[in-house]
DNA sequence: CTGTTAGCGCGTTCAA
DNA sequence: TTGAACGCGCTAACAG
């Protein structure tokens, strides 16, 4: 740790303490001459404040709180960058904490924050139905808090998330406008909350713009080659001539069966996938898919928690406190691109 | 913020400050009956030690820095997993910092930590030719600094990478044993640094291993489109019967070439690539991976790093410092896994 | 324009 | 076993 601090600046130069804590906060009731020996011996010695000491006298740490789940795939990364994007442009920092799916990992972490370790938090909730008995005592404590993607409707925060339900519904409509008269949706599994929002949509969809009387939901599992299995069963029993796929895990596992079974996308059968930006460049082009925004949402969360750091009108949010980001469809690419 | 700190629970509970400061760091000069009544309140009001103030008082901070490039494929992604891994077990945390490749960005960023922010730095260079008399000055504020992937040999820290020269060996002599007479080394851009280790490999191995006496280097560009258009007009002009993709990008722009000229990997052209654990797991199966030791290289780094900041002796590291973990070889995948 | 003083919350002397 | 007091480094109120 370094010690040169004001203290020791002031000695050098022959000045109080203040004077030189003035100096560098560029203060207009210091002289100019002042000033420049301050900086000059500053800069010379590469004097940096403690934040410890800043933070504890006035109660800012210029850090907010990046609470997720991980980043097993590449979500949470771009929504990182996007939020990286902003505290780079206000000077702040990222404190970044996993919870791992852990409910009592994300309480004990978020009780932790409420003492003023960072001036806001981030976060993406472990799972959905739990209490949000810890995020009211965050509230009460006066950090600002907004959630994102995962989110809980028992708190009144802003929340950024992308609309899965309307997705959904797109892409399954895509599929049928296509010409896919029987479609499958391969299910995630099934205590993933937003499984159910996409299948939602999907049901949706079929009744308001498909012939389809019965809906072909295959629900998998976290073991891959046994969802192999499941997949290729359910192509082979049904003869699908789409598949909308809810996780892009479940959109290669299945180009694989029909890789095997010499089935021609798009010719024999459509495939359609939830995808982030980077994965779905190297998915097979002929895979149509629905990007989430990731990166815009971390910006746009980001945007929010400082408007309400710096006590700015919220300028997104309405008046339930939500916005809610669009995905885009990406419809096969040309060969070139990728 | 939380109002709730040590003056409060003694006032609550007719204790000195102090008193309540020592039962709460467990001090055996307390009754148990005087601890077990502040443990009770502190955990009824939920009090959390305020870390701007013990991070000044005992210039610990449990956080440590880590600085990247930045997250936009998924090596880092995994390196922090692989970080968080250990922070987690030791209870600290992680502050992320982006240099998107800009060095004075890194310069500047490290000079601020040197002033106590965090206990400890692991860092990832934005570029590996430049100056690191940043590095110096870090070293000399007496923080605990471990390098990864991205090291600067003009500094004489402990540095954790993985082995990209003898990798290309493994990976272009395996492009031999598999019966490759013509292999074509597609080199990224070139002023990345790892693009020419990794060359020099593919170079040593085909003096060593085989009769081919003319090398195949193309040089691509950060233009998906253009490197489109030079793959295929090496491929026309030259017909190698394999090829050595320098990073993943290049691997999916050539699968998309031979895709368009109608040929069969791996009877025609066999295609082996440096690539990380997620990707690797959504390209064509039939492309041979060399799989960096992401994860590992994070969680290995970390633990050198909290050998440091705890004064063991370091256990990984020989007497140069150096730490290199060995890459893996992912030959083809059965079908049914990805 | 500059210096003196107080206090943010905590941990550790020293004193009782 | 407990309490009073000091200082970590910094900023702001008050004085001159």
């Amino acid at each position: 740790m370094s010690k040169i601090n004001i203290k020791y600046l002031a000695k050098e130069l022959n000045l109080s303490i203040s004077t030189v804590s003035r100096a560098l906060r560029d203060s207009h009731e210091i002289s100019g001459e002042t000033k420049k020996r301050v900086f000059d011996l500053a800069k010379r010695l590469n004097y940096q404040p403690n934040s410890n000491a800043s933070g504890l006298r006035g109660q800012k740490t210029k850090m907010i709180a990046v609470v997720i789940p991980d980043m097993v795939n590449d979500f949470f990364s771009l929504v990182i960058s996007g939020i990286e994007k902003v505290t780079q442009e206000k000077g702040y920092h990222i404190l970044l904490h996993f919870t791992h799916g852990d409910h009592e990992l994300e309480v004990s972490f978020i009780n932790t924050l409420a003492s003023g370790r960072v001036d806001g938090v981030l976060l993406s909730m472990s799972s959905e139905d739990n209490d949000s008995h810890h995020l009211a005592e965050l509230n009460s404590s006066g950090i600002p808090l907004v959630l994102f993607d995962r989110v809980s409707e028992c708190v009144s925060n802003v929340k950024v998330t992308s609309d899965n339900h309307e997705s959904s519904v797109l892409a399954t409509h895509h599929l049928i406008e296509a010409g896919c008269k029987k479609i499958a949706y391969l299910q995630v599994h099934k205590n993933i909350p937003v499984g159910k929002v996409r299948m939602n949509g999907y049901l949706e969809a079929l009744q308001q713009y498909s012939a389809q009387k019965v809906p072909l939901v295959l629900e998998c599992t976290n073991d891959n080659d046994e969802t192999f299995e499941l997949i290729q069963k359910m192509l082979v029993a049904e003869k699908p001539d789409g598949v909308f796929a809810s996780v892009e895990k479940l959109a290669v596992v299945c180009y694989r069966v029909c890789e095997k079974m010499r089935l021609k996308i798009p010719d024999d059968i459509k495939i359609i996938s939830f995808s982030n930006l980077h994965t779905a460049a190297l998915l097979n082009p002929s895979l149509t898919t629905i990007t989430q925004p990731a990166f815009d949402i971390g910006e746009t969360a980001a945007k929010e928690l400082f408007n309400i750091i710096n006590k700015k009108n919220r300028t997104l949010a309405g008046d339930n406190n939500n916005v809610v980001l669009q995905s885009r469809l990406i419809k096969r690419r040309s060969t070139a691109r990728y």
